[in-house]
DNA sequence: TCCATAATTCATGACATATGGAAATAAAGA
DNA sequence: TCTTTATTTCCATATGTCATGAATTATGGA
């Protein structure tokens, strides 16, 4: 993950919208959800979720796939992964000391 | 870290050059940085740097420190861990599975 | 083929954000 | 006190972003 993809991952999630999407579809795993039903959760139009799904698309969060008249959406855990690495990459680099009890921190249990 | 505080904090680490100086802080540790040697390493105006750091200090994700007639900042790692929680805790909430290697993904050697 | 459903694309107006210049504040030293 | 240095604040402008309404594409079924 370069500056200019983590840039574009951080801005897709800083908008209330994408973020609550994106949360949605990390949740929902590997079924995914269609895009009617995404807007239907977070109650807005299809055409606002549309444009701010497509913004998740190009950022690599979220993937889409058509199934017959819906098309269906998914996390993209690798996206995810790129974008935290980009910031505990430098963290480690630097400092383990500082790093350490972030990631366990992080780690929440599971 | 509710909503709002983690789209503040997506917010910030949206734009090109609070990107570059929050990690320049995460490497520079303990030290930190003084607010003109921020703006020496980007090449970028004092004032500008100064609005953006503003914003980083309002997400939580650096603090600062006046020292003499000097203003040293440094990355808040509290506040770091508490925006990857929020992403990684609804992660970890509904899919055990996903969560698992994205965890020792990030754990990057250290 | 015709219609209904699912979703996207396009154009527009409203609002927010970023940057630069100039001025202001704060501290240190002569 | 006056000057210099460090940094911030104010203001204007240019740019970017977001949601909306209308039109468009794509699919499935009558």
């Amino acid at each position: 993950m370069d500056m200019i993809s983590a840039l574009t991952a951080f801005s897709a999630l800083s908008q209330k919208t994408r973020l609550e999407a994106f949360r949605l579809l990390v949740t929902a795993g590997d079924a995914g959800m269609s895009a009617g039903d995404i807007a239907e959760a977070l109650d807005v139009r299809q055409n606002t979720l549309s444009a701010n799904l497509a913004v998740l698309l190009q950022a690599g969060l979220v993937r889409n796939q058509r199934e017959g008249r819906v098309i269906r959406y998914f996390a993209d855990t690798d996206g995810m992964r790129g974008m935290l690495g980009f910031l505990l990459q430098d963290c480690c680099g630097g400092r383990p000391e500082l790093c350490q009890p972030l990631i366990e921190d992080l780690t929440c249990g599971c």
